[in-house]
DNA sequence: CGAACAAGCGGAGGAGCCTCCGTTTAAAGG
DNA sequence: CCTTTAAACGGAGGCTCCTCCGCTTGTTCG
């Protein structure tokens, strides 16, 4: 008889009114935009305006920063997971492997500046990070083994070893050509797991 | 040639004021007992009132919060490392050392609820958890030896060993009866150290 | 359809953050 | 002593945080 006490809002919610809904999806699009902008200090009461909605509406639904912080990043990484299956059905699997890798760079671009407040976060929650790398893990998973299926790509790696190499993204110094150069490594990585044709 | 740039503010400043010298101390000593008794944010405004002094006044001395925080850290693991040379002038080295110990406790206390903001500053400036821990093993040493040569306590122990183990009471889980239970792992270290006259 | 009643909304208000700049004053030189 | 002047002061002002509570509106039920 363990009390279930997960700390993770998915299922059982009590069902919220049709506005708040609305308004909840309007103000995580929107604090998402701000913290890549702004980074995780971003003003909440700009949040807030910015949404359409009053400051107290925020504080309803997020009491505090953390928690609309945690469920920002949530919801881009399940945004991000989703997209594999999304860009395998249009593409060819390795294609979709390199444009996702490209994405997770892109993705990646956001989160500098909030890098501190995450770490925080997880040393508070450290739920958080082991789900968020699942999520990650499963869905790179399913792009590799397309890949490997479709025959265009080497079948001697594990998901978690790209994922790991891809990583590397993360010691690149804060300088203006960041972008630039993890798309280089995403080349880098792309073209090492390719079979190429004989020359 | 390599510059000489410690981040510590020990020598060389160019001369404050002094009204300037005796505001700085003043807020210090404030911060000290505001941070001890509300956290690690405490209102700086308040911190400024109670030191009669204006806002402007503090953040001229201590741009950031986390100045503030690192000046008071720092004096406070002054404080306690001197009180060793003091207490050893006072009274038998042993009773020195446990009298020592209790006052690590308070220490302790009085830091209690800053461990997260704490914590935080030595990630950023791992400098300064460095020196602290110099500084405590230091002092620590001094009253060891002293004992040791006094006869009254072992002589198969570092300093360090000790220190390690009175750094126990960070793990002791927060409750009311907290300072007690720190208490009590003392007196078993002390117990534990002493050489008692045969029975 | 129309009440009625939560659920949800929003923004005023009190407190804190930090900057900026006009005013005061310690200290050096005559 | 008295000037002079740069160092130091202080608090108003603009912005953000977060709470509290009277008002609005989606939903349910007759």
């Amino acid at each position: 008889m363990v009390p279930k006490e997960h700390s993770s809002q998915s299922e059982d919610r009590p069902k919220l009114r049709a506005d708040a809904q609305r308004n909840r999806a309007k103000l995580v699009q929107v604090a998402s935009q701000a913290f890549a902008d702004r980074g995780a200090d971003a003003s909440l009461e700009e949040i807030a305006r910015r949404a359409g909605v009053g400051i107290g509406t925020l504080y309803r639904h997020f009491p505090t920063r953390e928690h609309l912080v945690e469920v920002v990043y949530r919801r881009e990484l399940e945004l991000l997971a989703g997209a594999a299956s999304e860009l395998l059905a249009d593409n060819a699997p390795d294609i979709a492997l390199d444009k996702w890798m490209h994405r997770f760079v892109s993705y990646m671009a956001a989160k500098r500046g909030m890098a501190s407040s995450l770490k925080l976060l997880f040393t508070s929650n450290s739920a958080l990070f082991a789900d968020g790398t699942t999520v990650i893990t499963a869905a790179f998973d399913q792009l590799l083994r397309a890949a490997i299926n479709a025959g265009t790509v080497k079948d001697d790696l594990e998901a978690s070893d790209v994922l790991y190499t891809l990583f590397a993204i993360y010691a690149i110094p804060d300088a203006p050509d960041w972008r630039e150069r993890a798309h280089k490594i995403v080349r880098l990585i792309m073209d090492g797991l390719r079979i190429r044709p004989k020359a």
